[in-house]
Order: structure tokens, then sequence, then C-alpha cells
DNA sequence: TCTGGGGTCCTAGGACCC
DNA sequence: TCTGGGGTCCTAGGACCC
């Protein structure tokens, strides 16, 4: 297979808007404009299950993905409370990646309901537009981050999404609530100069050109890469600002954080990123099944149960795809939300699915297992696919 | 009201070999 | 009864993202 990594002039990052919401919407039409939460089987009183996507009117309330079904219910009582479909959404997601593909662009998939496209064109913006409108057609609706690389296009859908609409601009503090679609606060985006200009209206440039001007001031954690862990331990070292990272020593932070992740924080402070679009399918390295139950796990014999039932399904699921296991993992968690993981490598790779299943079973016995288990996981590496 | 599920990549330490 | 350094493989854990 051909990697297309032309140089491209611009990077589009389009972003559907509340996406499994908005799948909802398309065959629920009654439904719109009302508090959909879609999550875990659609009951709101089901403990340990989140909400994977709210709708605006539900964001509203202050519901959020990643919040507990039990308290976004209480927050929002009248909220219509709605199932995970993966299927459809999986289907849905797959027609908008072909739609994005009729036009002139190369498409790197990145998500259910994101995709980079590289373009060689003199106006990204109209392109932006007519790919805006194409997505109307499909019944959803998407925001448009243009930049002159990936990292700038995809902060630039923050500035892009519309304001007031419960969805941040970059910097705004809401990192990773670990869902999809999932949208912070709705303070205005700032830059302690009053608001930018154009943000809010679905599509945003942003390059070397405003950089600075929209994201000096800005916390570090607005950086598509540093999470809360690391925007506190840049803290800790005076660093709080995209300026004061683009402005830190190179080696003070390779000795913070690594010779291979200091140097890309102060990349990222820079703005500097891939330009690369990658069309080829991407080819998983691992392949993993878990499951928070609803009440926890303290009998042996059960617990064993399971982690055989979790293998067999993830190792079905690796051999219908073709692929061949190098290791086996067994992730616990327990009621303290204790996570550990232990792993072996097999002797040989294999897809005899009772090897894996056998040495899950092993791994698990090198656990000590002494309080009750909210989670257990399997997790299956795989042998890399031969180049074409 | 406690905190889902599915991924990727990086770092660090110990074992082992030369 | 010593001592070194490099390289690779393996495991555990951390961090981030959708």
């Amino acid at each position: 297979m051909r990697y297309d990594v032309l140089v491209a002039r611009w990077l589009l990052h389009v972003d559907l808007d509340q996406f499994q919401a908005a799948v909802e919407f398309r065959r629920h039409r009654e439904l719109r404009g009302l508090p959909v939460i879609v999550g875990g089987n659609g009951d709101p009183a089901e403990p340990r299950k989140v909400v994977t996507c709210a709708s605006y009117p539900a964001r509203s309330f202050g519901v959020r993905a990643g919040m507990p079904l039990r308290q976004a219910a209480r927050l929002c009582p009248d909220a219509i409370f709605l199932p995970l479909d993966m299927a459809t959404y999986e289907e849905v997601s797959a027609e908008v990646m072909d739609l994005l593909r009729t036009f002139p662009v190369r498409v790197e998939v990145l998500g259910w309901d994101e995709a980079f496209l590289a373009a060689d064109i003199d106006d990204p913006e109209r392109l932006a537009r007519e790919i805006r409108g194409a997505i109307t057609e499909l019944d959803l609706t998407c925001s448009i981050g243009i930049g002159d690389n990936k990292l700038r296009a995809k902060l630039a859908t923050g500035f892009a999404k519309a304001v007031g609409k419960g969805v941040a601009a970059p910097g705004t503090g809401e990192a990773a609530t670990g869902a999809s679609g999932s949208g912070g606060a709705a303070p205005e985006p700032v830059t302690g100069d009053g608001p930018v200009p154009g943000a809010g209206t679905g599509i945003f440039r942003l390059t070397a050109d405003n950089w600075s001007a929209l994201m000096a001031g800005r916390p570090t954690s607005a950086l598509w890469g540093i999470g809360s862990r690391i925007a506190k331990r840049l803290s800790e070292l005076g660093i709080d600002t995209v300026a004061q990272l683009a402005a830190a020593d190179r080696d003070r932070l390779a000795a913070a954080f690594g010779p291979s992740t200091g140097p890309y924080l102060w990349v990222l402070g820079h703005g500097a990123g891939d330009t690369d679009v990658v069309t080829a399918p991407h080819v998983p390295v691992g392949r993993s099944k878990s499951e928070t139950f609803p009440r926890d796990l303290t009998d042996r014999a059960e617990i064993e149960t399971q982690v055989a039932r979790l293998a067999t399904a993830v190792a079905e699921e690796v051999a219908a795809d073709g692929r061949i296991t190098t290791r086996v993992g067994v992730i616990v968690r327990t009621s303290t939300f204790f996570t550990r993981t232990k792993q072996r490598k097999l002797p040989a790779p294999t897809t005899d699915i009772a090897e894996i299943v056998h040495t899950a079973l092993e791994v698990l016995g090198r656990f000590e297992l002494d309080r009750p288990i909210r989670l257990l996981g399997v997790r299956l590496e795989l042998v890399p696919l031969d180049p074409p």
C-alpha cells in the first residue's frame, strides 16, 4: 500500500458536533432540541455507567461526558436517556468518512467523529464551508479547524465550536474528560484581550500568524497532548502558560520529562507539529476487553470465570480479524479504584483461543486478589501485520 | 453520585548477554 | 573477595487521547 505523505498546504480538522446524540436525532427527529443523554444501557438508575454524549440542551444543565448517569439524571431530571448503539455509530461514521473522501483532500480518520484532511488549495475556508454544507445533507453538523499543521488545525476546532453551546475553546481548562464528544464549560474563548473574532462560527483558522496572539496566554493544558498531570508538573517548574513553555529551556524539559517527551513539549509550545496525513487504514497493535461490574467481585471462582469469558471474547475477535497474539495482559481494578496490570509474553505467537485463555488465567493467578474487584480486563498484543 | 471502555506511546528498571 | 559499559528483551506503570 502506498502512503500519501505529500506536503499539503492546509490541514483541516473536521469534528462532528455531539456525535452520538446527533446520530440519535437523525432517527428520532422529535427529540431535536431536547436534552438527550446517551450512555450505558439508557437506564439512568444503572450504577457505574457514565455519559458518553450529552446534547447541547443537556449540557446547559451541567451534564458532561464521563459523568455518572445517576448524577446526570439528578442534574437534568427531564432528560431523555438513550442506550449506546455502537453498530450504528460505526455505520454513520463510515458514511461521514466516505463523504469526506469525495472532496479533493486526503483523509486520516482519527476516531468515529474526527478526521484530519490535507488539502492543496488556495481557499481553505471555502472548502470548509462546502464540507459543512455536505455534512448538513447527512443531517449532521460539524466544526472545522484550519491550520498549517495538525496541532493547530485540531486546536482551531476548539475555537470553531459554537460558543455558548457547552463547548469550550482550547485553554478553558477542559482537558480530556475521556470521552468523545466531550465538551467543557463554556466560557468565552478569550486571550485576555477580549473575545476572539470569528470564534464560534463553525470554522476557524489557526496558523503561525495568530498562534501567539491566541495561545500565548492560555494554560499549557490547552495543548493537544498535555493533560492535567503534565500541566501540573510543568507548573511545578514555573511553567503555566503556552508562552512560558515555548520560552522554557529544552534541556531542562528533557531532564524533567525524558529525552523524547521533554523536547516534544517544547515543540508543542511553539505550535509546531506534524503535517503528515496518513490515509492507510489503521492497524491496531492490540485489542482489549474490560468490564466494570455492577457489584464488586470477591469470589475467586467468579473472578476466574469472568477473566476466562473476557479472554475468550477478545481472542475470538482477534481471530476473526486474522491477527496473531504475542502477549496476554490482565487488568484488575479494585473497589478502591486501584488499577494493576500484569502481562506475559507467549512462548510463541498464537491464534489458539484455549492457550490465550489459559495464559490469562495464569497471569490472573499472579495477582493478590485480596480486595473486592470492580473491573477486570484482558488485553492481547498482536503481531504486526506484514507490510503489503 | 464516586469515577466507562477502547486505544496509543513513552519511561524506567531488572535480567541477561557480550 | 574485583570491576566497566553497552545492548536488548521483558514487565509494570504513567499519561494522554477518543
